[in-house]
DNA sequence: AATATAGCTGGACGCTGTATAGTATGCAAT
DNA sequence: ATTGCATACTATACAGCGTCCAGCTATATT
């Protein structure tokens, strides 16, 4: 169900992702979902929790270059995606357990790079409030530019992010 | 109108604000709005613009010290009203009077602290995503804690962002 | 073999934004 | 003074939404 749901919102957008056409894919009753899943509002933050799944953890980089890589791919998810990206916000960055992995490896790394503690938890959120911000701030101007004006615009301020960062 | 969806919104919230409820409100039959309004879209675009009014320009300060004010009236506008802070970055910052006045004011401050041109654009795109999303990101949290932390939070943030704008 | 449970169905409720058609009012031009 | 017209309203209605309720059926458990 999930799938289903992905796939069509995938194929006609978040305002075509209603109960009833879900259940018409999947060729049930619409009322049927309701054994599945509570209501409209947690199948969504199922949607929004399973697309995070698609960044790629940074294989190579440490520390501050890590990081970097982890929210330069963070970035072009969501960009994948920009209808989802003001609920992001609307949800804080949703909770689930891709999202709550994110969130250990950019502590790590944040680790890595001298960070820990308080100014850590400050870091991650900066970093998270940037990132998906600017995602939702350049989703229909970056899929007509081809992502490459605004994706550099994006790497420069966080470049300055990081670099707040680690100086302490 | 306008005024009645604000105070409507103000009372009893964003979910509140159908079009049947205000026109109650302005004691109407509810098809009646859409002879000042041709749909419901622009109306909450009309009301977005006019929470912007609400921003102070920074009468002291210049250049980063003024751009800095600016931003942190500009959060404390946004907190005051969480549910509409996903809906400025749905629609990239709204575009209305307000909103083209407060883009001409941080011009001109970024042109004080010598920063013109394209990089101007892009520190513009930077310090808006950020403070919109930071009010985004810590609207809840912020009206429990009374504000005191997410704000600093989000201050050391802006920090760090106009010293890499101005640093070029 | 009896029973519980998971997953479904038909139907409905109350709500939403909004289209259509018609009506009363006030102002402009003849 | 009368005609004409735009503005703002009304009543009614439509299609769509999320979701609740009651009941059926097949499967799994004891």
């Amino acid at each position: 169900m999930l799938a289903a749901a992905r796939e069509l919102h995938g194929e006609r957008g978040l305002d075509a992702l209603t109960m009833r056409a879900l259940a018409e894919r999947l060729q049930v009753a619409p009322n049927a979902l309701y054994s599945h899943v509570p209501n409209k509002t947690t199948l969504i933050d199922d949607v929004l929790d399973n697309v995070l799944g698609e960044v790629d953890d940074p294989t190579f980089g440490t520390g501050a270059d890590g990081l970097h890589a982890l929210m330069a791919s963070t970035y072009r998810v969501l960009l994948r995606h920009p209808d989802l990206v003001p609920l992001y916000l609307a949800r804080q960055g949703a909770r689930g357990t891709n999202a709550q992995h994110l969130g250990e490896v950019m502590l790590a790394l944040l680790a890595e790079a001298g960070v820990v503690g308080a100014p850590a938890r400050e870091a991650l959120r900066v970093l998270i409030v940037y990132t998906i911000g600017f995602a939702a701030y350049t989703a229909d101007e970056a899929v007509v530019l081809s992502a490459a004006e605004p994706t550099a615009n994006f790497q420069r301020g966080l470049h300055w992010l990081l670099a707040g960062i680690t100086a302490g």
